[in-house]
DNA sequence: GTCTATATAATGATAGAC
DNA sequence: GTCTATCATTATATAGAC
């Protein structure tokens, strides 16, 4: 079991600031505040990384890395790859609307992956065909991230306690409920698109 | 047709202070920007609003006030609720990450008029049942307001242009085929979240 | 209502001792 | 590697003239 105080102070300073830039924001976190919570001196945070700029990208480094860590081991599937350190989620969702280079460069790599993943799927069965692929993957993958975006709010109607495990596995079941019978039962909205946009769109 | 310059220095300074919190987080924006965007002096946007925070409180109340609009116009379905102006979404987006108390409101509102709106539905067989109402409709809801909040993202996989609505067409229409045709073929994922949690958590 | 000028605090960053 | 002390800049907010 490692504690926190056999890290680095590096390794200490890199997860606090993952960890305020991740509940309120890059701009809204000072230095001071990274280095009071890493139990450092402020001057430390600079000497390490150079800058506040310098530490979010490496942040943004650690997210990346430890994401696709995750992927590697889902073999597939976004919603098992998801299942990073909450701070890692949050800092992520953030620097996703931020739109962070690295954030950036992550969502394309999600997309592209899913997307191969959906159509492994439709040829052997598993995925149903869809119009329009690419608009597929990436709504799927919005919608993947959405609970980890909106995290705060949906665990506040669903179950309380923010940690609980059993608000993730509600959501989650709920979605794929809806992914599996569906949720309406005529298809008179889809056809009102499908005249709009042409079928293969 | 009402020109900018119509609207009183008020309004301009909340249009420009909505903008601009919507693109870069309200943390991130100064009093002084907010100003120079609305073409009047710093001392002037706190002599309206009084500091910083009256100004994101009055944002926080123009944005709930015009969703509540959208949502009475629009009569049930959240997504049609959703098409406000984009700026207004975008704070919108900023706000339910920061937890905003309007915000937070907001979901709330929208949480339990869509499960209503998904009861009356399954009443009269439009909407297919479910064993958990409520975090279906959370779920629901968090999947439609992710294009939203990655709106950046989503747009940039599937347009190029951001403010090109067949972007927004395409993946409202990949996200009704996934909901009314069903994604997965077989429910085998969806069993065994069923075992985890009985039917009718 | 609107501006300019200013007070005061906090922030990112640097320099140098240990 | 780590700290303290300090600088220059920028921020919010106030006071008072017009």
């Amino acid at each position: 079991m490692r504690s926190v105080s056999d890290l680095t102070a590096r390794a200490r300073i890199r997860d606090a600031a993952l960890a305020l830039f991740g509940a309120d924001g890059v701009a809204a976190t000072s230095v001071r505040a990274v280095s009071a919570s890493a139990g450092v001196s402020a001057g430390l945070v600079l000497h390490h990384f150079g800058s506040k700029e310098g530490l979010r990208q490496a942040c943004d480094e650690y997210v990346l890395d430890a994401m696709r860590e995750g992927a590697r081991l889902a073999d597939g599937d976004l919603a098992d790859a998801l299942d990073a350190a909450a701070p890692v989620r949050r800092y992520l969702a953030r620097a996703l609307l931020d739109g962070t280079t690295a954030a950036t460069t992550l969502f394309d790599e999600i997309v592209a992956r899913t997307e191969a993943w959906l159509a492994d799927g439709e040829r052997d069965g598993r995925i149903r065909p869809s119009s329009d692929p690419r608009a597929r993957a990436t709504t799927y993958v919005a919608w993947m991230l959405a609970p980890l975006v909106l995290g705060d709010q949906v665990g506040r109607l669903l179950g309380g306690d923010p940690a609980d495990s059993v608000v993730a596995v509600r959501a989650a079941r709920a979605g794929l409920e809806m992914l599996t019978r569906g949720l309406f039962t005529d298809d008179r909205w889809l056809s009102a698109y499908s005249g709009a946009l042409g079928e293969n769109r």
